[in-house]
DNA sequence: CGCACGTCTGAACGCTGTTAAGATCCACCG
DNA sequence: CGGTGGATCTTAACAGCGTTCAGACGTGCG
């Protein structure tokens, strides 16, 4: 039994793990440094042994669970049916918004605690993973070389937007199948879109000057 | 002169100003209500004859600067070049990202702060803006109205989460040139895969069983 | 065995959001 | 025109917050 010794000796973990529960009850910014020290049973200066401030536990915290997230996601194309390139993706997309989904709380504190020092990398990053599955449309012909370039932040932006919308109550959708839905749908209607890029048929029909980006307006 | 009377008259809308000020200097939640009342020259417990909480103050301006971008969504779709609805829906997405970088601290308060009473109806909603050009091109038959039900979803989505990921600092571009690139192609991406979303040639090599959505793991 | 260092406590600081009671001004009614 | 009610703002106070600092406590190394 760990309780009641004068030294913790995991003081560090269980605060991350108390935050992580009170961000989970009430809300990214519903309970104190304080409030989580005495969770842990210990005075709320002992904190500041292992973290800076209040902002750099949440940061640390943070950290931990996007590479939580990154492993998930991973796992999920992993698991994806027939290992094929585009159900891994979509199944990735799938899998991030579900993520979401199921921890509202820790998904908006996730991204919202403002990166911390970028010299401390984070592995696997969802952007990695999702870097190295956009890397397997491309061998296998299925995303045009030309069309890879920065591809990743179409689909990112796409699915992170998705994720965003719902835990911020933006959007609601009922239920996980209807959600699974609409995030399988977004995922296949980017990546149609990122194959078709420059395809010589115009899906649509364009004034005269079509290619010059011209447009009104500063 | 309106300063130094006892009666201040429009303190409501000076609290609201003083409030949007100090988010763009420092951040979300670099402020406080007593800072904001200073800043007016009032009392900090004057606040209270306006608002019933700092939340609703901040909840009020959050709904005021989204209201704010629905009017611009709606005259950047208007100025678009040519009228044409693909240009509008892409003038809105480039117009939408670019709101967002322009001011990050107050983009990130308009949607982070989470909505308040949904009786109080923003006009025009962003989204009610993005609906209305989606209908256009239904309209015009570029979308096939099979395809337009929760098409406002994906595109949201998508520009929502280009936006989110830039005003986080998820993602770096370098300069609204780079920022409007991404934000068309985006558009272009999910347009292009809405209206071919159930295009007979399948873009995809997949397994025999195909349309079953079945997939591994629960 | 002793001692130094990492770990935690206790008390205190200034600041916060919020409340209660009282001062002040304005608009309206007689 | 005089007075009064009610909206508006002030002053004072509260508990709780993040953070700091001096000191008590254990542990492990010499």
């Amino acid at each position: 039994m760990s309780k009641e010794r004068y030294h913790h000796g995991e003081l560090r973990a269980a605060l991350l793990d108390a935050a992580e529960a009170l961000v989970r009850e009430r809300g990214v910014d519903g309970w104190s440094l304080r409030e989580a020290s005495a969770r842990v049973g210990v005075a709320p200066s002992a904190a500041y042994h292992h973290f800076p401030s209040r902002d750099a536990l949440v940061r640390t915290l943070s950290e931990r669970v996007i590479a939580r997230l990154g492993e998930r996601l991973r796992r999920a194309a992993g698991r994806a049916f027939g290992d094929h390139p585009h159900r891994r993706l979509i199944a990735y997309g799938r899998s991030y918004v579900r993520w979401a989904m199921e921890d509202p709380a820790v998904a908006r504190l996730a991204f919202a605690a403002g990166r911390s020092d970028p010299r401390t990398p984070i592995s696997p990053h969802p952007h990695d993973v999702l870097v190295a599955e956009l890397d397997r449309l491309v061998d296998t012909g299925e995303l045009p070389s030309t069309a890879r370039p920065g591809a990743e932040f179409v689909v990112w932006a796409a699915v992170h937007g998705l994720a965003t919308l719902l835990t911020d109550g933006l959007v609601e959708l009922d239920g996980p199948r209807a959600t699974d839905r609409e995030a399988e749908r977004l995922v296949d209607a980017v990546l149609t879109g990122l194959v078709r890029e420059q395809a010589p048929e115009q899906p649509w029909p364009t004034p005269r000057s079509a290619h010059s980006q011209r447009h009104a307006g500063p």
